[in-house]
DNA sequence: AAAACATATTGACAATTTTCGATTTAACGC
DNA sequence: GCGTTAAATCGAAAATTGTCAATATGTTTT
């Protein structure tokens, strides 16, 4: 049985880091090919690529490719499941009273 | 006027570490004071402390002094706020037809 | 088949983040 | 006050992540 950790990482990694934050503002726009968003950042393709690459693994973003390009859009599956995730992280099972907690 | 992606990343930035993590899942089961999550990670001291300080600014934990102890729990206001943040990232607010973007 | 183009991959370096040891601050008990 | 304990801060080392230049892969066009 595996640590899942990572796994839970890997989705909320899409939005801790500015560019790709700003990719995904660009697609809530619509499905963009790379070379569009490209046009709209500050860093060079490989960059775009290796961001792109862990937006789509976090599930967030689905890439689909069509000849020489590749579209990407913002995955409604994949927003739901990091939604999920986050209240499955977050969720409190036992509330104890105020001052029960004991220390030392 | 200033740029949010960096508070936007704030508060994702609280689970894309393993240890934050496992703080978390301490925290479900209700509030903990910081020298028992620091019993059960294998990290030092100033380590926890410093997780703890970006878990607090990510707003989806809180912290309480008593005395010389830290209790911290889960903020159900962040959780929610947190929530909030992932739908407005995410929302596609236009839906092309499939096609319709042209590149080049 | 060759040239041109879009994207991915590789390897190296820069920037950021995590970690720890040492020290500091603050609260408690004697 | 003095020693003890809990947690924060500081400074530096280690690990991870973001970036770019060069190259590779795959597709379209001529």
């Amino acid at each position: 049985m595996k640590s899942h950790y990572a796994d839970h990482a890997k989705v909320f990694k899409a939005f801790c880091d500015e560019n790709r934050l700003k990719i995904i503002e660009m697609l809530q726009a619509g499905e963009k090919c790379a070379c569009v968003l490209l046009e709209n950042l500050k860093i060079g393709q490989p960059t775009l690529s290796h961001h792109m690459k862990i937006l789509c693994e976090s599930g967030i973003v689905a890439g689909r490719k069509e000849g020489k390009w590749t579209y990407y859009s913002i995955s409604t599956e994949g927003v739901e499941a990091a939604h999920n995730l986050l209240t499955k992280l977050t969720t409190v099972t036992l509330t104890e009273s105020v001052g029960e907690t004991v220390c030392g």
